[in-house]
RNA sequence: GGUCCGGUAGCUCAGCUGGAUAGAGCAGCUGCCUUCUAAGCAGCAGGUCAUGUGUUCGAAUCACAUCCGGAUCACCA
């Protein structure tokens, strides 16, 4: 029961005391800080069914609180808001919770499994931005479902084949006269990408030819010689031809070396990887399985079908006339397969909403196929990322690619960190150490500090900010509460929380109000899917702690309780730092 | 055209299960380092919450309409 709750009870007991009315939704705000108390319960619902003024009912709720809840010390009522404050007893009482719970702000297990999928990238070009708004989304995501209960899974299902590759593989086959990682010296991802560009421009000269022959461009964009033979490499690979997929496993595993060295920079890892390569055949036989008990219908030339209008949906394919696969019939393979292999209870996606349509499709047919499971499965559609100059295409050259980006930031750390000087005494490797978690610390907090659902604009010049709302302004934060506890425990000064008798200082106040705040935000974020509402409450409580900070004086006190209050605040303060960071999986520093 | 998402300070974003004079950060301007890390703190300035109508004691928040931006409606993935 938390004191929100308790208070809520008395606020109930108190209406129906006074009111005989049972009030069954008691709704509590914080108060603003520009009035006295804490938490604030608006009257103005009352008075119908009450005929009395909204301060009127303030002020008999208020005695009525005062009298008999144990907890409250006081109030105010302005206009028809009541604001309530609790007794410093309350509060430390609260703190002294706080402190004792070592797994504060993480739930016990609720017996439910969960996969998240996310990542997925394609092996034809290395990771860009958006990539990495995808990952940091899954990768905080499942820390933050781990910590509210959830037994997590995470997966990423490489998009290992396809017309993309082939392209690749084309270009690499006319121009690279067996270059190789080691020979060009670039990363196996950017080699692969150099020819997928490759193929692109020599591409778009051949449409311009054909169109300058006279030839429609949509037709050209059909027959360029190149595109031809993309398509003939794919039908090669599909047939298992030898040196077609000898040549396709060879860049691909260029490619996957390449994103392992950008996962790891980056922290993000998987339980389990999925590839396209084996997955796509799956799906239908359940699609003709499906066709007997009518779930699914044949069209004359063979193509299949579901009308899923009665669902607000469209009729859509499923298997074409041929009898191949599209997307929607791998994806519901797929997920059979994940099912098959975990057994989950839940199933998520961490897609970009371009592909809203296709989830709401691949869910409804599922539950159409009766599958229980498909009650479980959600999309996490989270927004593209823009730049200044506009939308980021690939094919227009205009990403940002991720492992440049994540050196400019190493590098800006490294920069910002010497000028200041604090860790002259650092050596090459703890500085090395401190650069990545501060890079990683700005990247990762300023794409993750929005609202997932939201279109955001990546602005290079902010993002590599370090002051104001950013990671490392959390980071700093802590650093130096890292200094203050170095300090207390060469002193010998042990962390305690004061007698009854203790009067609180309201900055003190304060901080156990933002502290006793963090389970709730982890609760709601892992609801909501929504990281950013954790990063918002970290950086809600760097900022109390640091106006705390200078505004009290922690060692030179003359209360001794009020030295030992403060260090032991100022622990819990950096303890919960560092959990809500960790669960963006940002790192925190000792010193910076 | 149908469907979906968005429009809040110069910029980037919170707030949106209706509640007080709409909040942060950045940028701009003022102060604060002989005292625990100034990557900090305090303050000033900055808003017709796209527009209109409605519901309500009360609307940035809900409903409807309009305008603007984006996504999607492939036998691509």
């Amino acid at each position: 029961m938390t004191i929100e709750d308790i208070l809520r009870e008395d606020i109930r007991k108190a209406i129906s005391t006074h009111f005989d009315i049972i009030a069954d939704d008691i709704l509590l705000q914080p108060t603003k800080k520009e009035f006295e108390g804490f938490y604030t319960f608006v009257t103005f619902p009352l008075t119908k069914t009450t005929r009395k003024a909204p301060a009127e009912i303030g002020q008999i709720i208020g005695e009525h609180l005062v009298e008999n809840a144990s907890i409250v010390a006081g109030f105010n009522v302005v206009q028809g808001f009541l604001n309530i404050s609790l007794k410093d007893s309350t509060w430390l009482n609260l703190f002294t919770d706080i402190s004792a719970d070592e797994a504060f702000g993480t739930f016990p297990s609720n017996s439910l499994s969960v996969m998240i999928e996310f990542s997925s990238p394609n092996t034809n070009k290395p990771l860009h931005l958006g990539h990495l708004r995808n990952n940091f989304l899954g990768d905080s995501l499942s820390r933050i479902l781990k910590a509210s209960g959830y037994d997590v899974v995470k997966t990423c299902l490489v998009n290992d084949r396809g017309i993309h590759i082939c392209k690749s593989m084309l270009a690499y086959k006319k121009f690279g006269h067996g270059e190789t990682p080691e020979t060009s010296g670039l990363k196996g991802d950017h080699l692969a990408g150099k020819y997928y560009v490759k193929f692109d421009i020599e591409y778009k000269k051949q449409i311009a030819e054909l169109v300058a022959q006279g030839i429609p461009e949509e037709e050209a964009a059909k027959k360029a010689p190149w595109i031809l033979e993309a398509q003939k490499l794919l039908l090669l690979w599909e047939q298992g031809d030898a040196e077609t997929v000898a040549l396709w496993r060879t860049m691909n595993n260029w490619v996957y070396a390449g994103f392992a060295q950008t996962y790891n920079k980056i922290g993000v890892s998987f339980d389990k990887t999925y590839y396209e390569s084996d997955t796509y055949l799956l799906g239908k036989d359940i699609i003709e399985e499906a066709i007997k008990t009518g779930v699914f219908y044949k069209k004359p030339d063979n193509s299949v079908w579901i009308d899923l209008s009665s669902e607000g949906l469209d009729e859509k394919l499923v298997l074409r006339g041929d009898g191949t696969s599209v997307y929607i019939t791998q994806d519901l393979g797929t997920t059979e397969l994940k099912n098959s292999d975990f057994h989950n209870n839940r199933y998520l996606w961490v897609v970009g909403n371009e592909q809203d349509y296709h989830f709401k499709v691949l869910f409804a047919i599922l539950k159409r196929l009766g599958q229980t499971y498909s009650e479980g499965c959600y999309h996490i559609s989270y927004g593209m990322v823009d730049l200044p100059s506009g939308k980021m295409k690939s094919r227009e050259g205009t990403v940002v690619d991720a492992d440049d980006l994540v050196s400019q930031m190493i590098q800006t750390a490294a920069d910002r960190t010497q000028e200041l000087g604090k860790i002259d005494d650092f050596d090459g490797e703890e500085a090395k150490l401190l650069y990545n978690q501060l890079a990683m610390g700005a990247l990762k907090y300023y794409l993750l500090k929005v609202d997932p659902k939201k279109r955001m604009l990546f602005n290079p010049e902010e993002s590599i900010d370090f002051q104001g709302h950013t990671g490392p302004f959390i980071q700093y934060t802590y650093a130096r509460i890292r200094s203050i506890i170095r300090k207390a425990e060469q002193a010998g000064i042990q962390p305690t929380i004061p007698g009854d008798s203790y009067h609180l200082h309201q900055a003190e106040r304060e901080l156990i109000f933002v502290l006793s705040q963090y389970p709730v935000k982890v609760a709601a974020s892992a609801n909501e899917f929504a990281p950013s509402l954790i990063s918002q409450y970290v950086f809600e409580l760097a900022k109390v702690y640091n106006q705390f900070y200078a505004e009290v004086s922690i060692f030179s006190d003359p209360d001794p309780e009020a030295v030992r209050l403060r260090v032991g605040l100022s622990a819990a303060v950096s303890e919960t730092i560092r959990k809500a960071l960790g669960l963006m999986g940002i790192g925190v520093p000792e010193r910076m």
